[in-house]
DNA sequence: CATTTGTCTTTTATCGGCAATAGACAGATC
DNA sequence: GATCTGTCTATTGCCGATAAAAGACAAATG
């Protein structure tokens, strides 16, 4: 086994998808862009949609034969990327499991365990370490300096730097700027979501991120931008860790970004601060009672 | 051809080195120890001093035969880690050949280009990225962002924000805190350089790397400090690169960051901010005058 | 009895190789 | 003549294998 096929398989089922409200496909070129596919997939796509009958393939004519079935999709495990998948496995053990401080990760062991090459899974420590939560020893193994509370107060320390650099760029930004759209889309997915919190909770952590990611983006600056990965990926697994409270949790914390929204509007960098600093506050607050 | 031996390599120079100025050499641990590599490693070295014949060696019995000459240390390009080679050969490329910002690096030619395998150079680029001077499209080639003025000045913005906060707690460390001392000492490395200012000019580059690291470790948080390595290498590359009117520019440097530490010692936080914000801005200066 | 040494096992760093994927080019098609 | 398809090549992502280096443990030594 050399690569894994999870792009063809992925963009597969996205094609299946697409095919469910379609009697034909369009171009080669146009399907890989639609896709973010090379042509070489998408040709790999269509032999295959043809052996499983789904469609009639003769140069330019693309036809669809029949409604696509559950079964004709792939199984949703088969289309993660490898870093997903070490992504997830590593974040359970050092979350999770009573990952102490200070413990050796060795690369051997957690490619065994997973079942994949070692250079995966060295490329991926190489990647996590940015993250602050492992340190390498050079010719020897890994450290774990865990997910400790220093951790997070370390943390959220260059985050409120950032955030309230990056709020205040917001405000100055011009009127015409997209940035000002996409806020009045993620508000009305805060009034929607709050409107039925019973049921959609949890799905205020792609909106926070969402959120918090526009907002760095308006400092126009990649450190501050990159540093987000951080964040998102803390906040990210924290929320599917700690469920304790959570629709309460996050029913104020969609309040707080109202009235951040809000405070970014005005303009006002007073009121923009002020906001700012009330919901970092909290959300650290919230972070911190998780790892206590 | 597996791994290199340059770590070999490197401590048994630094071992003959040592062993310059002694007649006999500790026992194997106490060894490792002092060079910072294995017992293992220590047993590699200690046979190959016998076999030069520098060494009688018998179990806890290490005499020195003769004195070393210059044919029995390795050659230093031999020392240098894999890494540190790639590093090299790739920030030549990027800022002295014409490399153009948006330009495609491709992993395979670098490699072929430095003759060594592909993992390697891959670790260095994901390693790298973390720069912020490349990015990596999935499945495709790396993209060349350039060592361009947008760049330093996203760079120098977050130095600054980070500077000024960790000079502030400079300022709160304890009197008995060793940092005070080391701020001793590097002041009066300053005052010797400037004495010998026509020769030594050029070692201001390490000092100014040691002095911002030591205000930068003030904060005690580990994405301040981390975020050092990202202006320490620029910057260290920045010096060797660029020579122009380097004498003048360095002394006055050095006389800016005595200013600076006299502001620190005075635990004033108005005084500090100056001092602080006076030298940045002339060090930011100093690197865009270098792009443009 | 605390170190040191001899011996052995485990892990890391690096390589070459291969399948998946991207991408280039010329001829075919509308 | 712009776009599409057929075909071919180049590059990335991943694996297994191997030498270098780390490290564990027991016997030997002072």
């Amino acid at each position: 086994m050399a690569k894994q096929n999870n792009v063809f398989k992925d963009a597969f089922n996205r094609c299946v998808k697409l095919l469910e409200q379609s009697a034909s496909l369009p171009s080669e070129p146009e399907l890989g862009a639609a896709l973010g596919v090379s042509r070489t997939t998408v040709r790999a796509i269509l032999t295959r949609l043809e052996d499983v009958g789904l469609l009639a393939w003769e140069k330019r004519r693309k036809i669809v034969l029949r409604k696509p079935l559950a079964s004709d999709y792939f199984p949703t495990e088969e289309t993660d990327s490898l870093s997903e998948i070490i992504e997830r496995s590593f974040m359970r053990r050092i979350l999770a499991g009573g990952a102490e401080p200070g413990m050796q990760i060795n690369e051997l062991e957690l490619a065994r365990e997973i079942g994949i090459g070692t250079t995966s899974v060295r490329e991926f420590l190489i990647r996590f370490s940015r993250f602050g939560l492992i340190e390498k020893r050079p010719n020897s193994h890994w450290v774990l300096k865990g997910f400790t509370r220093e951790f997070a107060l370390e943390l959220t320390e260059v985050r409120e730097m950032f955030e309230l650099r990056s709020a205040a760029a917001f405000a100055r930004l011009p009127a015409e700027h997209p940035a000002w759209l996409e806020l009045d889309a993620i508000e009305s997915v805060h009034h929607a979501i709050l409107g039925d919190i019973e049921n959609r909770y949890l799905d205020f952590s792609e909106l926070d991120e969402r959120f918090h990611l526009l907002v760095h983006r308006a400092s126009k600056n990649r450190f501050i931008v990159d540093f987000y990965d951080v964040i998102a990926i803390v906040f990210h697994y924290h929320y599917q860790w700690n469920k304790t409270n959570a629709r309460q949790r996050n029913a104020r914390a969609m309040e707080e970004h109202l009235a951040y929204i809000a405070a970014l509007r005005s303009r006002d960098p007073t009121q923009i601060e002020d906001a700012c600093r009330r919901h970092l506050k909290s959300a650290r607050e919230t972070l911190l009672q998780s790892i206590n």
